[in-house]
DNA sequence: AGTCAAATAATAATGTATTATTTTTCTGTT
DNA sequence: AACAGAAAAATAATACATTATTATTTGACT
């Protein structure tokens, strides 16, 4: 047997599909999902469709309309604000407890997800408008790390949440923000910080990381407004 | 028509007749949920139960072990100590934002929450070993009547997942706790701080509240610990 | 003739039932 | 205690009926 043939539910294999052509804006935000097409275009049954649409509901990636279906969530200025705000806190929250527990493994980890970060680049090969996927698992994985070793596991899966509500806009955002700033370097900061155990340091990098995905984003101004929120399709 | 016959889902009213059940407790902690069982007893469909339990395992309410099935969620002393910190952190946070932002409708809608919830009691007449469904609905209601100023809807759906989560945990505190504790005199001190804008005094008076059951539940030592977690059914 | 509204048709979501496959769990034997 | 086989339960696919929404047509009225 290959190292780990993870042979999970075919549910799970079409909610992590479905997932993650959200994540990425393969299907755009505000878009309307008909089942019997992502049935075709996934390879799923009806059954395991449904049931994945159901929980990305429940996290808030799709809105539920009743009797209408499905629709991926929209972006939105406002939203991305409130979405920043709160992850600055719990991120922060998450960082602060992992500085005060963590060991060398936890700062061993946290150096080397960031080398290898730092050694992917961005842009996909295939697609240079869209981030590589490499590039996202990498980032996923640097964040995690740092927060590794956070001793409360709701704070962690709240953060987990909200980290992946973020990957939608970083979608939209990494093309526009390459000249714009320095995403290595915000990484280091964060990474020194913590590892050098100075939690006012890294708490407040890490604020700043987070809020210049957002700064990019709002003045470009690529983002609908509230209130045509669903009409951009 | 009658006044306001919802028609909602068959789905979502699975749903919402599973997920009661397991915050009442109906369905016991660390109990394995037979799929078959829960169709024949709820009346919906395979499928619809089926959806349901993939939302709830989202929600954290319910596990999923692969091919064998979903149990109710374990509760442990442990995940009530981190559940506990981590609503204190985000209901405080709510508090504060609301106490910010809240206008007369705001003040008046606490008034009336605490009032009522005041004269429900607490134990059910049928059982009086089991929470009330009405109190239940009523101070779910107050709680978010507290918070309902907030303007950061992340915050708020934060804050209302991890509310549902302590809803079991006060299933099992609350028949203990009536002689031990004046939990009117709780609410009424955190509406009044509210409604006086005192920040600093409604946000104690709140983190007071959500310690109280887990200091209760502690002391009593209802639970079962990490190491038994899954053999207790 | 043009506009609005009701009726109809088409599409898609929702709900149920049946069946097959796979995996786990139980049971009896060695 | 280890194993094989049986039973049970979860998973999966599919077919089909029902219901709701959306689009289109028709027809009345201005």
């Amino acid at each position: 047997m290959p190292a780990k043939t993870k042979t999970q539910n075919l549910t799970a294999q079409a909610y992590e599909k479905l997932r993650s052509d959200i994540l990425a804006c393969r299907l755009r935000p505000g878009q309307k999902i008909k089942i019997s097409d992502q049935v075709s275009a996934l390879g799923y049954s009806l059954g395991a469709v449904r049931e994945s649409l159901s929980r990305l509901a429940s996290e808030g990636l799709v809105v539920a309309e009743p009797n209408k279906g499905y629709r991926v969530a929209s972006i939105t200025q406002s939203e991305l604000e409130d979405l920043t705000r709160t992850r600055v806190l719990i991120e922060c929250q998450c960082l602060e407890n992992a500085i005060q527990n963590g060991d060398l493994k936890w700062e061993t980890r946290i150096v080397s997800t960031e080398f290898e970060l730092s050694r992917i680049t961005v842009q996909d090969p295939a697609d240079p408008a869209r981030v590589s996927a490499a590039w996202s698992e990498s980032h996923r994985r640097f964040h995690e790390a740092l927060v590794a070793a956070c001793d409360s596991p709701w704070l962690l899966k709240l953060r987990e949440l909200l980290f992946a509500q973020s990957e939608r806009y970083r979608s939209v955002s990494v093309p526009l923000d390459t000249h714009k700033r320095d995403v290595l370097a915000e990484h280091k900061a964060i990474a020194q910080a913590a590892i050098a155990r100075d939690t006012q340091a890294a708490v407040q990098a890490m604020r700043d990381h987070l809020q210049q995905t957002t700064r990019i984003l709002v003045e470009a101004n690529v983002m609908e407004d509230e209130a045509k929120s669903g009409s951009a399709g």
